[in-house]
Order: structure tokens, then sequence, then C-alpha cells
RNA sequence: GUCCCCAUCGUCUAGCCCGGCCUAGGACACCGGCCUUUCACGCCGGCGACGGGGGUUCGAAUCCCCCUGGGGACGCCA
């Protein structure tokens, strides 16, 4: 049999943390077997569902990229993906339901329905749909018809059946049909099928080998297995993969920190961090690992390594993974993917080489966690008209500024300046005026800067050349004569 | 409340299925040191866990039971 596995997201205008990690894992598994990847827009609850929040699966998934091989705006042969075009198919299938005499027809309204649950929970029982219109004589429907009552499709659960299944990730689950809250609906009284069911249609219809989701859905198995068994369908291998907690240990949401997808592309880390971090939760490579290329993931990805417990997503660590891509990532797109970051801190990014503009990333890519830092890295190469800060300018004193005065003359007759150069020349300043250590070079850090921390100056100053260097020279002796920030 | 799932350092985890090689290994974080005429990087070292109780066994992190704790699900959401 072959593999196909499907990624069946809601649009609900993001993507979850927890969503993303089941789209990357169902596409490591698929790649890993020489399997089909499928996307399917699971949208039928059409009130809740935009065009945008639609777009929003398609840019997570490409940022991940993540590539599906039959789905929405690709195509395929068991299309269509979208479960809003689907509705025809699934009137056949209903219909098929109604002439075995699986399904009938339930006239209880919602505030019924929720007041009896209300009682149930009260007096301590499960919650559960207690079968009142299983045996509706015809004339009992053709009244609440009359009444202007608009019946839902309730499928019959065998009340007798504990249905069990071999979980790939969690084991042996068995449930008792009876806890499964009754006789639940599977189309809605305007007509729309619901989620049980059209899940099954279409995992069904498409030829789903594996269903691979989360662990929520655990509780939804043994009713779409009921209903795959009512159709007479293949039941699928089914994989429920654990969740992602936030460091509190509930469900990650946006409260600590970011819970979805968009967020940590805005923040700046790299979609391959991202990615192999997300990796890492709730799977472990069996050889130990941890930086691992997209190859490198699919070649060890094996569902028998997923772990059954759940994951708290560990921003530390995510931020350690992005430092190291980040040190290790090609500078020219590196340099692209920062640019951004620069204009809209109000660079004007057209006024520097490119060329220029990668040495400046690769000299300061190690300080970064993520890529919207990087215009407060950069800014000591941009711009020339700094400010001085305040613990750097109290550092300063006469002999100290006489230190950059002197440094200064050097420079200026000096025809060019680079790395080695600047290393003998300050050597020079601080031999003839006696100073050595911090009172030598931090004056003119302070000075080439205005501030007390940050890269190597002789990487600085070669990428500045001698007019910058001088400019600036002059800029922070008057500041610091006068005593301007 | 009911059902289901889960349980190794603070966190991600290896080991568990097929008991001994485990004085429980790695990674992040943290702490200390080295390197560095700044900060970061890098290197070296340290701290730190089998939730509790019963079994089974010569021997249990590993198998069984109970407890506790955590999570999830109980919708005309998906």
């Amino acid at each position: 049999m072959s593999v196909r596995v499907r990624f069946a997201p809601s649009p609900t205008g993001f993507m979850h943390v927890g969503n993303a990690r089941t789209a990357l894992f169902t596409h490591l598994f698929a790649r890993h077997q020489g399997g089909t990847f499928v996307l399917r827009i699971e949208d039928t609850d059409t009130e809740r569902h935009s065009e945008d929040a639609v777009n929003v699966i398609y840019d997570a998934l490409k940022w991940m990229e993540l590539s599906w091989d039959e789905g929405p705006l690709k195509g395929g042969n068991f299309g269509p993906y979208r479960q809003s075009e689907r509705t025809d198919i699934y009137k056949e299938y209903i219909e098929i339901l109604k002439e075995k005499g699986l399904v009938y027809e339930c006239f209880c309204s919602k505030e019924e329905l929720d007041n009896m649950r209300q009682e149930q929970l009260k007096k301590g029982l499960p919650p559960k749909y207690t079968g009142k219109c299983r045996h509706l004589t015809k004339d009992e429907k053709e009244r609440l018809k009359k009444e202007g009552r608009k019946p839902v499709l309730r499928f019959k659960v065998p009340q007798d059946r504990i249905v069990i299944w071999k979980d790939l990730v969690k084991g042996a689950i068995s449930i008792g049909a009876e806890q499964l809250g009754g006789d639940f609906v599977i189309v809605r009284s305007n007509g729309m099928p619901v989620y049980n069911f059209v899940v099954v249609i279409d995992d069904a219809l498409m030829r789903i080998s594996h269903v691979i989701r989360g662990e929520d859905h655990i509780s939804n198995t043994p009713k779409q297995i009921l209903l795959y068994e009512a159709f007479g369908f293949n039941v699928p291998e089914f994989a429920h993969l654990p969740m992602i907690l936030g460091e509190d240990r509930s469900k990650l949401s946006k409260r600590h920190g970011s819970a979805s997808v968009a967020e940590f592309k805005d923040k700046g880390y790299l979609p391959e961090a991202f990615t192999n971090f997300i990796a890492l939760l709730g799977w472990y490579p069996k050889d130990g690992k941890e930086i691992l290329s997209r190859e490198e993931l699919i070649e060890r990805f094996d569902m028998k390594d997923v772990n059954s417990s759940p994951a708290i997503f560990n921003f530390e660590k995510l931020n350690w993974m992005n430092k190291e891509y980040i040190k290790a990532y090609d500078v020219s797109k590196l340099t692209e993917m920062i640019i951004p970051y620069l204009e809209k801190a109000g660079f004007d990014i057209g006024k520097f080489d490119r060329k220029w503009l990668e040495k400046v990333v690769d000299a300061t890519r190690d300080y970064l966690t993520v890529l919207s830092e990087a215009p407060v890295y950069m800014e000591t190469f941009l711009k020339d008209d700094f400010e001085i800060e305040k613990d750097a300018a109290e550092f300063m004193n006469e002999e100290r500024l006489n230190v950059v005065k002197k440094f200064l003359e050097k420079v200026e007759s000096a025809p060019e300046i680079d790395g080695e150069l600047f290393k003998k020349i300050v050597k020079e300043t601080g031999k003839e005026l006696g100073a050595k250590g911090k009172n030598l070079f931090m004056p003119i850090r302070i000075a080439l800067t205005g501030k007390m921390k940050g890269v190597e100056l002789d990487i600085l100053v070669s990428l500045l050349g001698k007019d910058r260097v001088v400019k600036r020279l002059h800029h922070a002796i008057s500041k610091l004569e006068r005593r301007e920030p």
C-alpha cells in the first residue's frame, strides 16, 4: 500500500506552532517513506473562515518549505482539496448512511441540548446526548418540522462496541463506544456536514494511509473509526502526536510569548532553525545529532522515535539554535533577509554597496539571536553621526581624549587605513602617550562608535575606510568637548 | 465529574519494547575558569533527574499494580 498522508488545517487566521509541527512531521514522514504529502483545507464552518486565513496557511507552509504534492494551488487526482468545494460529495455519502438506516433526524435545539448538558454535569455525570430523537415517529417529525425546527442528522453509535486501534505513537488505545457522548451529529441543521464526518469521507476518498495529527484528536478517532466501518472503508493507521505546551504546562498560546508561525517569522527566526527546533519537540534522532538539515531530518525521521509525552516549548533553546543557524548561514541570503529589518529601522539601504553590506552582516552576525536585532548591531557601521552613550561619556576624561586626538592625527596622515595599519597606529599612539590597555583602546572605541562595547575595532575600521574614520573622530571629539550626548 | 493519554536533570531528551554494560548519557539554560587590551563568539569544567508506594526478580529507570501529579477530550469548532 502506498503511503499517502495529509495535513488538514482549518483556516483560523493563524498557524499554531502545534499545527506547524504536525505539518512538519507529516511531511518528514511522507518524504522519508517516499510517499505523497497532501494538503487539504478544512473549511466546512464557512461562517468562520476567510480567504486571508487560507493564505496564512500557504504562507506558513511556504516559509517552512513544506511543499505539498497534492492540494489547493497544485491539483491532484483526488480533488477538490478544499472541503467547501466538496459538498456534493458529502451529500452522496450522507444518502448512503440514510439508506443504511444508520442516521436519524434530531430536532433538539441548541438551548435544549445545552440545558441537558448542564444538568448532567451538575449531577456529576458525563455530558451525553440521550438519544431522545432516535425513535421519533413520522407524525412527530412532521409536527416538529411544522414548528419550524430544522433537524440535524445524528449517527447511531453502537453502544456495545469497544473501539480499539494501534496508534503509531501511543500504542494500543481502546475506548468504549458508550463513552462517545451518545449519537453524534454529522450534519448541521443548515445542511453542512461536520468535521468528524467529512474528515472520514475525505481521508478515505483521498486514499490516506496514515492519519497524523495532534493528540487532541484522540477522542475523535473512535467516532471516525465507526464511520469508516459504517461505509466499509479501510481504516487508516493513526499517529497522534503529543501536545506542545507552554512553560506553565498549559497548551501553548500567545501569552507564552509566541504561538503562531507568523510571529516567529516576523521576529527574525530563520525558517531552518525554527523547523529544526520544532522537529525536536516530541521527536529525537537515534544518533542524537540536534542541528539537522532538512535532508538529515528526512533521512532520520521515524514515527517509532516520536515521544508519547507532551513537550514544553523552550524559547531559550530555540534562540540558541537560531544563533547557530545565523552563524553558519550563507552571507548573501542572510543579508537579503536582514535588509527588510534595516529598512524598517529607517536605513536607506540603497546607499550602501551590497558586497560591503554583506561584510557588515558577516562582522555582526555572531551577535544576533534573531534577525530583528540586526539594526542594533549594524548601526555602528551604517551611521556616522552617532550619539555617545552615557557610560561612555563618563568614562572619558582629558587624558583619554588626548589619546583620541593623537590617534586622529596619525590616521589623517596615513594614505588609507586597514586592520593591520590600525593596529600599528594604535600601538604607536599608546607608546607616545604612555597609555595602554583599557585607557588606550576604550577612548578610541568610544570615539569611533559612541559605545563601550561592540565589534573588533580593526574590522570596523577596515570596513569604514579612512574618510569615515576621520569624520567620526572629529564628530566625537567635538561632542565630547562640548559634553553633548 | 467521566473517559483517554502521559510521567528521567529547570527545559528538550538518550536509556525503557528485549531487566544487569546506568556510580543514568547528550543538548539548552545556569554557575565557574580559560581565551580576548571591550562585549559577544570559542574552548574547558561544574551544578542538576529516574514523582511516591507496593510487588515480580539474584538484580528494575526499565516489567506489573495502586496512588499522586500533569495534559487532553467530552460542541450543530476543527
